[in-house]
DNA sequence: CAATGCAGGTAAACC
DNA sequence: TGGTTTACCTGCATT
């Protein structure tokens, strides 16, 4: 009866391994040191409408040429290049780099401490770092391993969950009350099919670019 | 080849 | 007060 869900678990069924692979290599992540998370969480504040990819190089080079750690919103502007928005995605990496500061060095994982899991987290997130919604808190959240149980609501997931009739159609835009809407949704039927956020995450965006990149 | 439309969203303005 | 619209800006595919 319903071909795409059976679609969903076959593709489930040949992709697992590479999933959970993917997923243990994001958990690793989360054993380097702040200067490295830093550098997921300036990843996340670049890849709204802008490639994946083309993010990843810009961040490479502002970590060799250490302007992401010390240099100025200017400086970094010029590093990013073919990025949306890049001027204001400049202002916004400053200001994150200078909320997470303690005397010169960058500081974040101690101060998850403060949060008993990590919705708190998100909630600290979206509310201090400018540039950083709920979309991309939790991609980042996701990218250092400590993304169980929460959506990344992108239009690839947003337009699959609406496939599944998980929801009822694509919303323009996302408030907080409606991400948390559908968030509840997709992670009812996370447990009706047994599959985890997680890894519905990575087999949706697999499923429509074609490859697990992140 | 020029014009057009639209993207892995978010902040701020606007009722 | 809170949901909705608009500005931000540009590469790239489509026509």
């Amino acid at each position: 009866m319903n071909t795409i869900l059976n679609e969903i678990k076959d593709m489930y069924f040949k992709k697992k391994d590479s999933i959970i692979s993917r997923l243990k290599e994001f958990s690793e992540v989360f054993k380097k040191d702040d200067n490295e998370i830093f550098g997921e969480l300036a990843f996340c504040l670049l890849t709204p409408q802008s490639k994946a990819k083309i993010c990843h190089k810009s961040i490479l080079s502002l970590k060799e040429n250490g302007l992401l750690y010390s240099g100025s919103s200017e400086q970094i502007l010029s590093s990013l290049i073919g990025i949306r928005f890049k001027e204001r995605k400049s202002v916004y990496i400053v200001k994150a780099r200078d909320f997470f500061s303690e005397n010169g060095e960058i500081k974040i994982k101690p101060k998850f401490k403060d949060f008993s899991n990590n919705y708190e987290i998100r909630e600290w997130l979206v509310k201090n770092i400018k540039g950083m919604g709920y979309k991309e808190a939790s991609h980042f959240l996701r990218n250092i391993g400590m993304g169980e149980d929460i959506a990344i609501l992108d239009r690839h997931i947003l337009k699959n969950l609406n496939l599944l009739n998980i929801i009822e159609d694509i919303p323009k835009s996302l408030t907080k009350k409606r991400y948390f809407e559908i968030e509840n949704k997709m992670r009812k039927f996370s447990q009706y099919i047994k599959i985890p956020m997680s890894h519905l995450d990575i087999l949706f965006w697999s499923k429509e670019t074609g490859e697990i990149f992140k």
